[in-house]
DNA sequence: GCATGATCATGC
DNA sequence: GCATGATCATGC
């Protein structure tokens, strides 16, 4: 058969066939679109987003590229994503951004099920080709990591579909100007164009809502392509066993409910845990009925972290939340948005919660568990903290921190062996090590809204 | 040896 | 009682 591309050269991949679409697709493992294509340079001189996969549309595969809702490779019903991966410490790989499926259309959207939605139809058979992102490289240059026929694992549906009706439900209600990124797990309902004025309208409310796209997390995009990469490995606990719905956070409860009333030291008692710093955070583990050292897969894929929060009787945190301490010279040259303290806060996290005994002093029983997210709106007021300690390091005084009264959400505050432990700071002296702050008041009212 | 989760200590 | 500087100590 001869199947004929843009300029009427033989394709080399048969277009009805997902077999060989693949097989043609992974001859790039390992290599850059400069070395298997006679591409010169990249058709939009500017290396804007998308010039990777358009570039590959374009001179590997042969067809032009299209915004079409067909698939891209329409006869076999196969969508092409290409998508990128970065080096992060230590050698880890993780997915450097969302894989965005489609734009919402929110005026069909409610009138559609998951099964048969739109999203669905786009995410149903996907050739996932992954490239190894390298800062200021030509994406000519770019490494092809893998190139894999994906579909939704069935493990992973009941989550989606969750997530996917947190969304559409939020538009139903007339809200879809409320909705978060925050919301949901897996898949999430990202905003596009979120800079400009630009509006949609919705068909249960008069209030315009920003354009939104479902997209794959990042955190969950990593997931898979660990996945795929060590699927010979087959390594992971997992906390659902295979078809049982699977309800994170209902989980999640199941497994403390047992527990909750229960003093920090009968736990410990109870699980053989000695007297240790780090002792909560091994209670968790072992509630959750995991090795204390295996990864719990699902938290993984939805880039959970588990953290321990004493409650006060008075109702206040015991203690503001650290995050890793910061290096002066990075903070001064990198933006919020592309800071390791934006990833963080990106996190979701599972809040183990001890709240102080009514009448004992000092000790905490276990009472509740929650997801928390910081929300979108709050991540302004994060950066106002972060962009505040930027500018006290440009003018040569790190030793200057943001307080918890200078912002609502977050503060700067040492965090090294003692005041010996220094770091450079780009104009002056070095100055002790310091980190990002979560204020314990902010996490106060976060908990009190989500409990109560 | 160091990063990080956890906690202590001081002063207002 | 809280804010903030400072330090401890486990585990990787």
């Amino acid at each position: 058969m001869e199947e004929h591309g843009m300029d009427g050269r033989i394709l080399g991949y048969d277009p009805s066939d997902p077999q060989s679409i693949l097989e043609y697709a992974e001859r790039l493992e390992g290599h850059t679109l400069r070395e298997m294509t006679d591409a010169k340079k990249i058709a939009d001189s500017k290396r804007r987003k998308g010039s990777f996969g358009n570039a590959m549309e374009e001179y590997y595969f042969d067809y032009a590229p299209n915004s079409s809702s067909e698939p891209d490779f329409a006869q076999a019903g196969v969508e092409l994503k290409t998508t990128p991966m970065k080096h992060v410490r230590k050698n880890d790989l993780v997915a450097k951004e969302r894989l965005v499926i489609s734009m919402i259309d929110y005026m069909d959207v409610v009138n559609e099920t998951f099964e048969t939605s739109h999203f669905m139809e786009k995410a149903r058979d996907i050739l996932l080709v992954t490239y190894l992102w390298e800062k200021d490289a030509d994406p000519l240059d770019y490494e092809v990591i893998m190139a894999d026929l994906w579909t939704i694992p069935e493990e992973d549906l009941p989550q989606i579909k969750r997530d996917w009706e947190t969304v559409v439900n939020k538009v139903r209600a007339g809200h879809a100007e409320d909705i978060s990124g925050s919301d949901t797990m897996y898949l999430e309902a990202c905003t596009k164009a979120a800079t400009s004025e630009n509006r949609r309208k919705q068909p249960c409310s008069d209030v315009p809502a920003k354009p939104r796209a479902w997209a794959f997390k990042a955190s969950y995009m990593t997931a898979i392509e660990q996945g795929l990469l060590d699927r010979k490995t087959g390594a992971g606990t997992s906390l659902a066993r295979k078809g049982q719905d699977i309800n994170l956070l209902g989980l999640v409860r199941e497994r403390f409910e047992p527990y909750f009333g229960r003093t920090e030291e009968e736990l410990a008692q109870h699980f053989g845990i000695s007297k240790s710093l780090n002792r909560c955070a091994r209670i968790t583990k072992r509630i959750l009925g995991v090795d204390e050292n295996s990864k719990i897969e699902e938290f993984e894929k939805a880039n959970i972290k588990p953290k321990t929060m004493r409650i006060k009787r008075n109702g206040r945190l015991k203690e503001s939340v650290s995050f890793p301490y910061f290096d002066y010279r990075k903070l001064e040259m990198t933006d919020f948005e592309d800071s390791d303290f934006h990833d963080e806060l990106l996190q979701k996290y599972l809040f183990v919660i001890y709240r102080e005994d009514e009448r004992e002093d000092g000790v905490y029983r276990l009472a509740d568990v929650m997801f928390w997210q910081m929300p979108d709106k709050d991540l302004d007021e994060a950066k106002r903290c972060y962009d505040q300690m930027r500018q006290n390091v440009r003018e040569g005084h790190a030793e200057i921190s943001v307080k918890s009264t200078e912002n609502r959400c977050c503060h700067v505050r040492p965090h090294g062996q003692n005041g010996k432990d220094t770091r450079p700071q780009p104009h002056g002296r070095p100055v002790v090590k310091k980190c990002f702050w979560l204020n314990a008041g902010y996490l106060s009212d976060e908990i009190a809204k989500a409990l109560f």
